[in-house]
DNA sequence: AATGAATGAGGGTTCATTCAT
DNA sequence: TATGAATGAACCCTCATTCAT
């Protein structure tokens, strides 16, 4: 008896779900080049031949995992500006999301990093890199416009000061990916230097809470 | 007639130096996987063959790219604490050496980026990028604690804060190497982002310069 | 609907027993150096890929070809000591045995000459051809040790004189592979060989069959 | 100032000689296959060229060193026919070359194994194995041809018998070769095969002496 | 939907040999 | 005579992808 289109759907879902992970898993860590389909394939304990019916090519099955996070990232960050936060408020709840990232999302960074390498040779994963930066960075503009205008910061250069989070966060995440937390300490760095940076752009000065 | 010990030597000399230029312009094309032994003797005329006679592996021959580079960065900034200089000009060194990075060795930014790539699975690289990291930051440490002793920075936590120049660094020239500069402004991050950390640090506020 | 396991077993029974066939004969007529993976994947119309999926190497392969000689053998002269023939028959079986080789497997005496090369340097190789001797070895000494309980055979040094054989036998099979049958009459050389050394081995002397 | 023809040539002959011991020793411990032209040249400090000034290839070196071994060798067996020495003693001469070639020339066992797999795929080299065999059987045909007319032999065919010792001696070589001495006992061994053949021979039975 | 046998292009690496000095 | 830099053909093996069942 021929399953129902629902049960298909559901089969698919879970599949794709199981897929998604295990790839998520094996890139971080065999790396892109390191993982092979069949990695991915034993680890959920299929054939290879299914892990084709799920996703076109490995290059399509590795956007899709970087996919996921970002959707996630993007829609919490774009939220930031319209919020009722004030705008130090705004600042630490980025603070924040970066902690809970290095604290709960700690087997992704090697995939990030291994994304960012793949952006170089891969122009569809360089736009979407590129779409990504440019929503994360309007949001801080927004940020430091509104902060501008109201007489909070300091009339610096927009275009260049809203980077700098973005610049923080990779530069941790890459510097821990690599040097692991013997070597790093993800949370207080950036902590550290997202004060710095904020205070500095403060028309008067606070202590930081 | 056999050559001279001299003249081999100088051959030697000349090649590797031919072999490394090739090969960093063509992982910087192509990528480290993208890019065939072929290619790189091809950019010189020379035999695949060859190549083996002065590097022992495609993976040998990518790390000394990146050596020639450390050991340069590594010979500059080790400097930095025994100079002359002030504090302030320390700092400022940092940022002109930045910036004359950005703008001569662009071509690099792209190779490094595939090499933090390569360190997730390349223990032998991984120890090389640490030890770096570690001579770099020590010289931060370095130039922190004669700050904070002399009472011009504020006692933050030197291991926090000594990571920051880095994080900041690698930050701007991960994404410099993504997006281009038509999306980054690397100079002008690098230095934003150093002078408003650099004056959070200080004891009393001085206008940038 | 994928195929079933039974029919996956035996896809896969028939496909190895080609691979070896066809090995067999391609390591015959080119050396394990001359024959290239290629030849043998074309000698049965596959690609090279799936020699692969069948055997992890060339050096596997090749192995696995010389196993299956072994294990017939081996099989063949372990049940001579347990066998109710007479002393005599169990010689001249081995004689019968040897001729049946010379005259069918024919193609695998140079194959074998090679494996001989290619056990000095291989321990994987070397282990499993000393296992296989001292099998055989022990067969002869058992059917000596009877012999000589039994007042038949003279007392001679049983670890001496249970080599003989095989060494008759492998004597035969170089000279044969090398030099072919315008040169050697490999079994009528075996035969009497054996009939001398079997006859000498007597307390009484018969006149040879 | 030019070397004079004299040191000319006495520089090769010592320089032939050392290429020929060191690939000797090389082929022994690496094979033919697995032995380099580097290696050899290495172990003996000189350049890869210089190598070519005296063998014109890899091949022609092999079989040089063969061909140094089979020359002694002929020269002693050719004249075993000839000598004064009775058919005993001519059969207890071969045991004595025999028993001091496995004690003092064991570093030659496995170089003669993988010259005995070479000549499968080089014809000069079976040809010139080809020569070397006939003129060993010629001699055991002379001796057994001079036995038998004396009445000293059985009248058994001569074609056959005369292969017998280098059977019992390429088989004896071959298993040391590849076993070793804590399997193979090989002065013994030929000892017991030949005085067994040898007397199977005898018309008349004599002790052993 | 799932399987796994089969494909085949692709590239790193080796090494005997050559040749300019 | 000697050197060693250079050559370049050769081949094993990998693995993403396809396809018959």
């Amino acid at each position: 008896m021929p399953r129902t289109a629902a049960q298909n759907k559901e089969i698919r879902q879970t599949r794709t779900q199981q897929i998604l992970e295990a790839a998520r898993q094996v890139f971080a860590e065999q790396g892109f080049y390191g993982a092979r389909m069949s990695d991915i394939a034993q680890a959920i304990g299929v054939s290879q031949g299914t892990m084709y019916h799920y996703f076109r090519s490995k290059d399509e099955l590795f956007l899709a995992v970087l996919n996921v996070w970002n959707e996630q990232i993007k829609a919490i960050v774009q939220q930031l500006p319209n919020s009722d936060l004030s705008t130090v408020d705004k600042f630490w709840l980025v603070n924040q999301l970066a902690a809970s990232f290095f604290e709960t999302g700690e087997d992704l960074l090697p995939v990030l990093v291994e994304y960012w390498a793949y952006t170089l040779r891969n122009p569809e994963a360089a736009a979407s890199f590129r779409e990504f930066f440019i929503l994360m960075q309007q949001s801080f503009k927004d940020i430091l416009q509104a902060g501008i205008e109201a007489g909070e910061f300091k009339p610096v250069d927009i275009e260049i000061a809203s980077a700098l989070p973005l610049i923080i966060l990779d530069g941790v995440t890459l510097l821990t990916a690599i040097l692991g937390k013997d070597f790093m300490q993800p949370v207080e760095q950036t902590r550290l230097a997202q004060e710095l940076v904020f205070e500095g752009l403060l028309t008067k000065m606070e202590e930081p809470v």
